[in-house]
DNA sequence: TGCATATATAAGAGTTTGCTTATACAATGG
DNA sequence: CCATTGTATAAGCAAACTCTTATATATGCA
């Protein structure tokens, strides 16, 4: 994994570029308690799919995200490889939970899940 | 002050856009270890002077910092006031020290002092 | 009072961002 | 192998961002 590295300002500057963004943020946020697809992203923000497999994108080029799909369906978690991952963390912990989102979901029989 | 509260995401984001760049990030780590005036950051990035002054009211707008008027000279600094100041904190905390970067003004005598 | 210095603001140009719609690609099941 | 479903990519547009130059404002001092 990695330790509380010294990070440089340079690419601090562009993680935290990534992470200002409402809808990227609350994502990041959702993928640390829970992973995702793209089709609840899309039902949780009201945002069309491209929109969200954007920000997506945006999230996996900084390698703060990984994907792994499940036959029809790409999950999408925190990746705790990164060599950011406790500097994401350490933005995202005084952040309110997300899971009360998730569980509407659950309510709703929108969650997706490949058991 | 303040404790570590939970911060509501869209401020978070906003805040975290704010910090995204790679001059203002540099400038707030370098306030919370010095204050400094308009002119030493000037100096100490390759900028024309109107352009530190947007940073810094940008940094200005969100309640991260505060200004205080000495003589001909504004001086800048973390405010620890501001209820994301240990936010700011967090965020900051694994970024090199830019201590280094003070001292080569002082070696320059380019630093300001107003005693 | 008038000038020099420090800083802020205004206006404009070039770039980047974040959406939209349209389309392409990938996997599964009949 | 075709249709359906989930996801990604492309192209285009409006808004936001970050710089530049020019100018205004504020303070201290002769």
């Amino acid at each position: 994994m990695q330790t509380d590295q010294v990070l440089d300002i340079e690419t601090a500057a562009n993680l935290l570029k990534v992470l200002g963004d409402k809808t990227r943020l609350t994502m990041v946020k959702i993928m640390s308690e829970h992973e995702c697809c793209v089709c609840e992203f899309v039902d949780l923000f009201d945002m069309t799919q491209p929109a969200i497999s954007q920000h997506l994108r945006k999230l996996k080029d900084s390698g703060l995200v990984k994907e792994t799909r499940r036959g029809h369906w790409i999950f999408y978690s925190l990746n705790p490889n990164s060599p950011y991952y406790t500097f994401v963390q350490h933005v995202i912990s005084d952040l309110p939970s997300q899971r009360y989102k998730v569980e509407e979901l659950e309510t709703q029989g929108k969650r997706i899940c490949c058991d």
